[in-house]
DNA sequence: TTGACAGGTGACTAAATGGTCACCTATAGT
DNA sequence: ACTATAGGTGACCATTTAGTCACCTGTCAA
């Protein structure tokens, strides 16, 4: 039998955690690749392992991360659900399809104003 | 000519403006009907104008509102586009259908869950 | 033109938050 | 066994943030 873990996620926590520039950076990092250490976030960012340790804590209790305990390491990885229900409940069907629009061409714009 | 307002949203200020839930409300309450007075926002919520008022300044600050003058009154309307990029800088396009099948999935199984 | 009404500012207090440290537990490898 | 390594806890301090208030500006309508 397949349980799913609490994709339940309380809203203050999802965006308390969003919050601090630090969590978003290792948002990032576990975005570019997934499953990583404590210690190899930690070598990313200029802070130490406790501070690295009390955001990972607070992602995790806002369901943002997910870990798997592999012998004396855990393995941290991005949970996108949280991100999608954040996107849900200000933007609709119908309401998507135009700011994709907008921001796509806002993209063109800013890539002609390099060029 | 048309000029674009700041569509330009440093993160951080609105990463920091969505971690309010009286904001959120705010955002919420926009969403249902926009064009709304201060006066009519503050009618919704246990707090003082002051307070309020206080919040909405954050919300347009980083982007999440824009507003419009109309006399003695100020206009308050949702803008979803910082919204839809916090999404698109952790849900890439392949990984999009996945989470939005297993939302759909927990909403099927909750309703269940109901009757 | 005067009074009521919508909005705005700067200062202040209480509470929440980020970051560090001393100290602790559990696993890996020799 | 024992030493290095990965992770964990509770207390602590500095800073930020939410909320209120006294006071001010601009607009509407009789």
């Amino acid at each position: 039998m397949v349980t799913y873990s609490p994709i339940v996620t309380d809203d203050d926590l999802v965006f308390k955690a969003l919050a601090d520039p630090t969590r978003r950076i290792l948002l990032d990092l576990l975005f570019q690749r997934d499953g990583r250490t404590l210690k190899d976030l930690e070598s990313g960012l200029e802070m130490t392992r406790f501070g690295v340790m009390k955001h990972l804590k607070i992602l995790e209790d806002a369901g943002l991360v997910v870990t798997r305990r592999s012998g004396r390491e855990k393995l941290h990885f991005l949970n996108p659900v949280p991100i999608r229900m954040i996107h849900d409940r200000w933007i609709d069907k119908y309401r998507e399809r135009e700011v994709s629009a907008l921001i796509a061409l806002k993209a063109e714009l800013e890539e002609k104003d390099r060029s």
